[in-house]
DNA sequence: CACACGCGTAGACACTGTCTACTCACTTTC
DNA sequence: GAAAGTGAGTAGACAGTGTCTACGCGTGTG
């Protein structure tokens, strides 16, 4: 039912190919054709344009990094946890497949068209995603709350889908700073003695979880 | 002296009102040229590659950034405030000049040759304004810390420059994803009646300095 | 058998970035 | 003052790109 024509989706495992391999500067139309092994005016069968292509590519990109985030939580419990967890994936992500991450949030070439009256836009399509985060910032404030009852002046703090909308910016900053190399230049660039580049990162995720959800209450 | 051919100045010129009004994507060599009113083979005499323009476009966008920087700082004396006037800056600036924004983050096209000797890489020239920041969150730190002395159950946190680079990152991520309207998307597209856009951008960033910095102690 | 149709090919077109040869005004030098 | 040289910009060529259009070619159906 679903083999609508398998060209389409050896053009789109081509591109994601190319991506990993040469960047995310250098997936031409005519290249991608090249890899899957037809002629350059076959792709325009199944994408209208180059961009939809890309959007295709993108796409996939999204979906990996979903069934990422669900095995890695699927080893925690806690709300907590599950943010950690979350959180480490999407930095390791961006930086393991850089140039899948930088074409994911091109969106001066993505999501241009509404694609097909089915398939939602691109950007809307990681709408639920978000709201499975927000819901985990909420869990987690009850989590916390649930040792020390109703204490202190107002350590409410902003709504959660505020918490969850900025924690969100920073693990979207740091996953492209740190997949950039921008924030080990900021900190200097010789890690101290027998600390590899995994535990300063470990760290900064660390920094800014307990920013947004509160320190860990052991 | 420095008078070293006004033609690179019109060159960069046009190419940032490019970007500008046609976006990041579509910054071709031969449209500067165009544009600055010269053979599509004349900005090879100043730029060796197309990459070298943009990167000098970009540039240009980086000391902007810093000059509005500078008068937003202006205005204030605590480093809380000044924190948040450059936050704000941040984030208006990627919206206003989103395709400038982009271009300045396009690491893939960007800073791929050493320039000149005496010209430092485009990534390395971020690097003072990064240790200003962080000495801005320290010295907020001490700020906060002069009310209430030495109390609390450890309430250090992370050294100074890793709350820097972490705050850093989520103004970054902010910036971004506010521009490209990811957020508003996200948080629900109606604002609550009467509530610019504006008015959340601003809760999102006093969100995002608190998580950071601490709630503000008035 | 003839027909239509989905799928892919091949060529054309305008455009791009890069390279090279050239013009031409202006300065330097004999 | 004339000749040589030099820097700045022009113009054409080349390979490559995305898009468009016309054309094969096999398969399934009337």
């Amino acid at each position: 039912m679903t083999d609508e024509g398998s060209l389409r989706e050896r053009l789109i495992d081509a591109g994601v190919e190319l991506v990993l391999s040469e960047g995310s500067g250098s997936v031409g139309l005519r290249e991608i054709a090249r890899r899957a092994g037809v002629s350059h005016g076959a792709p325009r069968r199944y994408f209208p344009t180059h961009d939809a292509l890309l959007s295709a590519v993108a796409r996939r990109g999204f979906e990996d990094l979903r069934t990422r985030f669900e095995t890695a939580v699927a080893g925690t419990t806690t709300a907590r946890g599950r943010l950690e967890a979350l959180a480490r994936e999407y930095v390791a992500y961006a930086r393991e497949r850089r140039g899948m991450f930088e074409l994911m949030f091109r969106h001066d070439l993505l999501d241009s068209a509404p694609q097909a009256p089915g398939r939602s836009r691109l950007r809307e399509s990681t709408l639920p995603l978000f709201g499975h985060f927000a819901e985990l910032v909420a869990r987690c404030r009850a989590e916390r709350h649930a040792g020390q009852p109703a204490d202190g002046p107002g350590e409410a703090g902003p709504p959660p889908r505020v918490t969850a909308a900025a924690l969100w910016s920073n693990l979207h900053g740091l996953a492209q700073l740190w997949a950039w190399g921008s924030l080990q230049l900021a900190l200097g660039d010789p890690p101290p003695d027998g600390d590899t580049g995994d535990a300063r990162r470990d760290r900064l995720i660390a920094a800014v979880l307990d920013a947004h959800l509160g320190p860990v209450t052991s």
